[in-house]
DNA sequence: ACGGAAATGTTGGATATCCAACACATCGGG
DNA sequence: CCCGATGTGTTGGATATCCAACATTTCCGT
């Protein structure tokens, strides 16, 4: 309810900067990027960058959050279970993402990465445990989704470590019963 | 020297609103676009539109314009000669843009079209006339270009009306003979 | 032929963006 | 070491863009 729409040129604005960012870690290194290199891009100027970002940094963690959040909207989470199937597409959404960044050059920013990555699946099982046990306190569900967000994060790094080459389906299945028995009813 | 650079806003917003309509007119025909369509892809504001074109009609214009200068820049005729072969090249550089542009669908409009085609063969036609021949008088340059392109324009209509599969090049190099005799020293 | 819906243009005041200039940090070469 | 060159952030005044509202025209169903 709490309207109060903002400006279109801002939405413009950051999704020309957004898009010539992401262009740009698909030539460049991260760390090769300038800040002049993304507003000549996008069209924009370098005083108007930092009216909507802190620094460089504040941009990739917001773009890297906007691109997740793309991988994560295609699977509508919003009124879902907590179940096998939402588990495994949402593993598979994590690796699918992190295999997309393995492309760009990103290296040295993997906490900044794994954070965000956590944040966002964080949300997601906090909506999904609050839906399915509304009777039990806030701060139990915030702990429980904080503790899966870390613990299917590391699975899809022990995924990748691996490297046996099993699909994510069939390596996350081989935990679930452990983590469907500590949450199930 | 005239420096005066304009504001790089407008730049970026006539930028994305010819994109913008370039885009719309592979999916709609012409008369079913509508400026609100137009300006809600290009995320800019409808008043705006109206800052930077008359109408509609004024934008199929410039769009066109743009998309034929884009079409003949790429040969570089700045510091030509009017031979043989630069006339091949523009030749095959307006039945190029006349083929993309049959791919989308401007039925009704062949006059504008037909009228920037000339319009810019024109300008490139008196270019290389005034550099071959300095010692002219202005009148009668601009007097042989705008027969140039009126005749060079014709010949592209006759090309496709016939229909025949002979190419451009081919095409054309049948009636360079008489522009040569016409205009040679 | 009528009436409502949608598209076209226009306007004045609000706001995001631009510019030029500045101070500061970083870095590589002589 | 020092210097010029390059990148980072910040600022105040100028300007392109937005918004909401309006009048007018075009279109389409009944």
């Amino acid at each position: 309810m709490t309207e109060a729409k903002t400006d279109p040129r801002i939405l413009r604005t950051r999704k020309l900067i957004m898009d010539s960012f992401i262009d740009l870690s698909s030539k460049k290194e991260f760390k090769d990027i300038t800040i002049k290199d993304i507003t000549t891009e996008a069209m924009i100027n370098r005083a108007t960058f930092y009216y909507h970002f802190m620094d460089i940094y504040d941009l990739l963690d917001k773009a890297l959050t906007e691109v997740l959040l793309v991988n994560l909207n295609g699977k509508e989470y919003e009124n879902s279970e907590l179940n096998e199937e939402t588990l495994i597409s949402l593993f598979t959404a994590i690796t699918d993402f992190q295999t997309s960044l393995s492309t760009r050059c990103h290296r040295g920013y993997e906490d900044t990465i794994a954070r965000i990555i956590r944040d966002q699946l964080e949300v997601i099982f906090f909506r999904m445990l609050e839906l399915q046990h509304p009777e039990e306190v806030e701060e139990g569900l915030k702990l429980s989704a904080t503790m899966l967000s870390w613990g299917l994060y590391g699975a899809s790094m022990e995924w990748r470590r691996s490297s046996d080459s099993v699909s994510p389906e069939e390596f996350i299945k081989t935990a679930i019963p452990y983590i469907q028995n500590g949450i199930g009813n």
